[in-house]
DNA sequence: AGCGCAATTGCAATCGATTTCAACTTTTTT
DNA sequence: AAAAAAGTTGAAATCGATTGCAATTGCGCT
């Protein structure tokens, strides 16, 4: 009727004053949550709506004590180039925002290169964070089982070893070596390539597969590690060397990801190396690039989309206050093209 | 001396009763800034740091009026398997995320599948960020520009066009479409096949530019296009069509991006067409994945590092409360063996 | 020694929403 | 119709750090 100019309305107790009651009132009419009648709360809700006013967020998480928002922390602690050409990253991202974005909260981004002793330390003691999900342990296991040790919300997307303080979830990474291993070893391959840099637990886990793999078919001398890092650059001078080797140069590549399976099908492609006639080249994650080298790559499947979930669970009952275990999942051998 | 039990410090008041001191001291102490004696600092800094006392995040904020953290948006409006498999975003991210943990910000991240007109007043209203980094306008551009008309802290990576409400960065498009296009053409290429979704801002910007430099070289009737999203599969079934045209198949592909690009070599060179000898193909980003393409992928290369250094630069001086126009890069043309 | 000025420090208000407790109103029961 | 129960609302304390203002201390100077 009158016609109101709408005021830009800043916090609660304005809102209060339009509509004539307390502060309080506008509270519990806004959060939802009872006490107060149907009638007084569709009102204010209604008001609220017109002016645009969204009660603030800050105020409203110091008086809860909490903040509504989750750490995403990824370590860069043995190579810092990883994350440029790394989808595994972005899809595991990927599923962690949208299933914190269904539990109403928001996703903390940080990339760390762990400098000194205490980087995870000024993470969880922020105060700006619910519960922290690290993904990957790099070398940086110590850390973590110490901090674990009296922070109670926070789990690690990796691998799983006896003692570990920190709850973690991941693949069986060890079988997952042995699977891959084996496969080439059943494909004929007497002399296997390592390709990975073993300072990081999941690729020390997997290696010790493919070494137990080996020594199961009584082919323990026919191995040989290439300290390839992460990055798919970096495949090729170990291809270089790799077909430098003279006496036995092996017939089977066991990478460590996906990105430096590729890696090595190109170089050896380049080169005129046929795959897998020559060479038999077998990955890890099986995530959609897998599919787009030729020939295509076998690869040792990860479940992602799983593990996110796992990790999102646990971490809530953790904030919960639960005691959690570890989760193992099983890896899953993907014959295609490339063996 | 007397063996002092390490009690846990919740807050501000609890380090001054143990210092002896007021609650504004122990603040002025640990926020480092002036009126100080430089003594009792050190002695109140040096009583946190024993009982690993950090000052509650949230209050400080309510305080401050900031929260410190930057929102990273990304909208998946047209695409929603787009995050899956582009290595896009994990670039820009990964910059982005450098740059504001350099000014000390965190970053927030969110996804979202725009459902209805409000999702962008929802993060900018939520009162839980300082500022909005929007990763790709997808067919948003309408509630970007009503949205900036009243929130200044706001920049968009994409394209930009005359009349623009918002604050964007990226490369000239239209000039990138010309010139990935014009490069074809030089290179014998008389039928032309763009493969992208025109429905986002960017693609239609370079579509666009591609039909100006065949209308410039008389071809405008050899211009195919084929709608392929950004997921790498969906490249596929387009090739199958493209092959399929009988009169004047094109011999050259402009694709949208370095994945899609990738894909269609892929495609092309299962069904034994060969690149670039019968078909031509160049994408767009110069990602690293561009050099593990056989034959390595010719494209036009955005410059992210440079990108994401200026969102994050004009972003802070529009939370400075200073206007700032568009930034607008010059694309450039990187030959390698797709063409 | 005494004065003035500057450097420190304490006090108390403030940021904005939530929530307990009490007061009040309405409805139900006997 | 009176008493008891149930449902609403308001007042005020609270979360924890920051900061303007006032009070105090310390210092240099004559």
């Amino acid at each position: 009727m009158a016609d109101q100019p709408i005021k830009r309305i800043r916090n609660i107790a304005e809102l209060a004053d339009l509509a004539g009651v307390s502060p309080g009132t506008v509270s519990r009419a806004l959060s939802g949550a009872g006490l107060i009648s149907a009638k007084t709360r569709t009102r204010i809700q209604e008001l609220a709506q017109t002016h645009g006013f969204t009660p603030n967020a800050m105020a409203r998480n110091l008086r809860i004590q909490r903040t509504g928002a989750i750490g995403v922390v990824i370590p860069l602690g043995h190579e810092v180039g990883q994350h440029i050409s790394d989808p595994f990253f972005m899809t595991m991202l990927g599923y962690l925002a949208d299933a914190l974005t269904e539990r109403g909260y928001d996703l903390l981004l940080s990339r760390v290169i762990p400098s000194d002793a205490n980087w995870l330390d000024r993470i969880v003691d922020s105060g700006r964070v619910d519960g922290v999900i690290l993904i990957g342990q790099s070398d940086q296991a110590a850390t973590l089982d110490r901090v674990a040790a009296r922070y109670h919300p926070l789990v690690v997307w990796g691998g799983h070893e006896a003692g570990q303080v920190h709850c973690s979830v991941g693949t069986d990474n060890e079988r997952g070596g042995d699977i891959a291993t084996t496969h080439l070893i059943e494909q004929g391959c007497q002399h296997i390539a390592f390709f990975g840099d073993d300072r990081a637990l999941e690729i020390r886990q997997r290696l010790a597969g493919c070494k137990t793999a080996m020594a199961r078919a009584g082919l323990s001398d026919g191995l040989r590690i290439f300290p390839a890092h992460l990055t798919a650059d970096d495949a090729h001078p170990n291809i270089a060397t790799f077909l430098g080797e003279s006496d036995g140069r092996p017939q089977g590549i066991v990478a460590v990801s996906d990105v430096v399976g590729m890696s090595a099908i190109n170089a050896l492609t380049e080169r005129s190396v046929s795959v897998p006639d020559q060479v038999r080249v077998i990955g890890y994650d099986d995530l959609p690039i897998a599919l787009q080298t030729i020939p295509r790559l076998t690869t040792v499947r990860q479940d992602f989309a799983g593990g996110a979930a796992h990790l999102v669970d646990l971490l809530f009952r953790r904030i919960g206050g639960a005691e959690t275990d570890s989760v193992v999942m099983p890896p899953e051998l993907v014959v295609r093209l490339s063996s």
